[in-house]
DNA sequence: GGTAGACCTGGACGC
DNA sequence: GCGTCCAGGTCTACC
């Protein structure tokens, strides 16, 4: 008999519109049922994964009911309840979504606010680095070949989770080419991993917790994600508002292909990025969010309310080429 | 501070 | 079915 948790969610909080609210979502390991309307993954716990199902009964503000498939200690339920609200960001209360809607009004009827990542910053770090210079079925190929080649299982029927820091990081480069098709990354994903080894392993200067703290400005985030291999600025403006930093706009194609066909701007990429800026400039520290839902409300426009995405079918059709036009 | 080219993979396209 | 071209963000060298 697995542990079965109760997790207290905001008062404004669903689980399907709040976890089908950012492309990870559709990642492996992550799976979404559409169906059921639930959220399977495995989780990595002290005693090995465990894999976990998390749905809400009871409407808006409902508790959360989460199954995992063995029985966790005490120490590993604490650190589940940890990696499910990070994921879910249970943490960002009901007040702190409202502030954004009172800056920008246009998503306070539908409650979009809240952004899906994943449960540990290692994780959210790695999956930017396989969504630069890739179209996005390779990002999904590279994040499944990952579980499946380095990830380990629950159990015999289970799906593999995502690989653990000290599994990538004593991984050789080109086996992460050759089996996981990260191509030129591979370097990169391994010293990534060797920086967020645990404490003692890691270099000194590199604590996942100093990125997370609310003290910790911005500025000084921003420049120490520079300097991580692998990370420019898209990737590091894409890693900040995973970690909850939504004053910037991480600028690539998909920002010039918005700007164009939603609005109407003109220009070469670079002016069109410059443009892109400006127009998102005035909501602030709210400018992630509102740039990244008119996105996702265009996207679900052409592919249905993202509820609805079945991650293996969503993987092949869902292409910035394919919205081009 | 700006720019050009390499990096790697897979999809699109032409033959 | 095969070969070629192109898209995608980061990094380095260079101006």
């Amino acid at each position: 008999m697995g542990t079965r948790l109760r997790l207290a969610t905001p008062t404004d909080y669903e689980l399907a519109r709040d976890v089908c609210s950012y492309g990870y979502f559709v990642l492996w390991p992550n799976f979404w049922d559409v169906r059921r309307r639930t959220l399977t993954r495995p989780l990595e716990l002290a005693d090995g994964p465990a894999t976990c199902v998390i749905g809400q009964s009871g409407g808006t503000g409902a508790e959360l009911r989460v199954v995992f498939d063995r029985a966790l200690t005490r120490g590993e339920q604490g650190e589940a309840r940890r990696q499910i609200t990070r994921m879910l960001r249970l943490d960002e209360d009901a007040e702190h979504v409202r502030a954004f809607h009172a800056a920008d009004p246009r998503w306070a009827k539908s409650g979009r606010g809240r952004l899906f990542r994943s449960p540990t910053m290692f994780e959210d770090v790695i999956k930017t680095v396989t969504s630069c210079n890739v179209a996005w079925p390779s990002t999904v190929r590279m994040n499944r070949r990952l579980c499946e080649v380095l990830g380990r299982a629950s159990s015999r029927d289970a799906p593999p989770g995502f690989p653990s820091v000290q599994r990538v990081a004593r991984t050789k480069p080109g086996t992460l080419r050759a089996r996981c098709g990260v191509g030129y990354r591979d370097q990169r994903i391994v010293e990534l991993a060797k920086l967020f080894r645990p404490r003692g392993q890691r270099p000194p200067e590199m604590d996942p917790a100093w990125f997370e703290d609310p003290a910790t400005s911005d500025a000084d985030v921003r420049t120490a994600l520079l300097a991580l291999p692998g990370i420019g600025p898209y990737a590091a403006a894409n890693i900040m508002q995973l970690l909850g930093r939504y004053g910037a706009v991480p600028l690539d194609t998909e920002s010039v292909r918005h700007g164009k066909t939603v609005l109407g701007l003109q220009g070469t990429d670079r002016e069109i990025m410059r443009a892109v800026d400006a127009h998102f400039a005035p909501f602030g520290p709210h400018v992630f969010r509102s740039y990244w839902f008119e996105l996702w409300a265009f996207y679900e426009s052409k592919q249905g309310p993202a509820w609805s995405w079945e991650r293996d079918r969503i993987a092949e059709s869902f292409t910035a080429a394919q919205f081009r036009d």
